[in-house]
DNA sequence: AACAACCTCGCCCGAAAGGGTGATTTCGAT
DNA sequence: ATCGAAATCACCCTTTCGGGCGAGGTTGTT
């Protein structure tokens, strides 16, 4: 993964362990620390613990995700109609990644498998046709 | 307007203006005709007339439009609702533009007023949102 | 173990949609 | 007569979507 998400870890990352390496350099100015010795690489070390604790966030955020019930006898998968669902309500692309916590790139895949079980060629005939066939109810109600 | 009816209608014109040059060619081999005299300039005029002709039903065609009817308490103007139905049916905004005998800029600006209307950014949402004021059905039926 | 389905993600490209400005015409109300 | 809303259209530019490719990992079934 290179994108929003990737970045945007190793930006905190970064901003984290820039904090941790101001703190040291002040406590080390405060006669707190003598030097950069153990506890320096100690806090060093944090920032890839950190990174592992996020992506591990990150993961298990995937895992045990609740999920909205689908129709038994739909075509889509649960993913595909989680999509769906979101898109029905008149979310980008980009806004149903976040709200899924997956990449653009995952939104947009799904899409078009969902097209392609659908027989669609757009979002709003795929939404149309969803609600035809009872896949969709009648309003999601936007804010 | 220098768009698809526009250019159809010049290559229109200029087809059957070629037309009647070469059926008035083939009349003076056969001795139909003597020279390219007043019969010539009468068919050569009648082009523009055509083309008048072309241009009066394209605006007869525009004027007296079967309406669908729209709901009374409806913020959108009655163009808009017919555009917005459409959209909702799946179309894209070519297709709407065919639908409606109008260019694509020209849906493009009611959906730009349609969207400032119900305070909404995309198409999608406009959809979900006149679905929640009931100014449109719950299905359109697609094919 | 092998297979299928699902979920995830990246990259690239072209098509569609969105956003803004400006302009003309028509028509009804003031 | 003028004023505003509606409808029509063009041109420009940016963003979003759609389509196709490949490619991992997981899960469940045979």
């Amino acid at each position: 993964m290179q994108d929003r998400s990737f970045w945007l870890t190793v930006v905190v990352v970064g901003v984290v362990a820039a904090l941790l390496m101001s703190v040291t350099k002040w406590a080390q100015y405060s006669y707190l620390l003598r030097d950069w010795s153990v506890e320096f690489y100690l806090l060093i070390s944090g920032a890839p613990l950190l990174l592992a604790g996020l992506l591990f966030g990150r993961w298990l955020g995937r895992s045990r995700r609740e999920r909205q019930p689908k129709p038994a006898n739909s075509p889509l998968s649960q993913r595909e109609f989680e999509v769906l669902a979101e898109v029905a309500r008149g979310h980008s692309n980009q806004e149903v990644a976040d709200q899924l916590h997956v990449s653009l790139n995952t939104v947009k895949t799904h899409l078009q498998s969902i097209y392609g079980k659908l027989d669609v060629k757009r979002r709003t005939q795929a939404i149309e046709k969803a609600r035809h066939l009872g896949l969709l109810k009648q309003d999601h109600s936007i804010g």
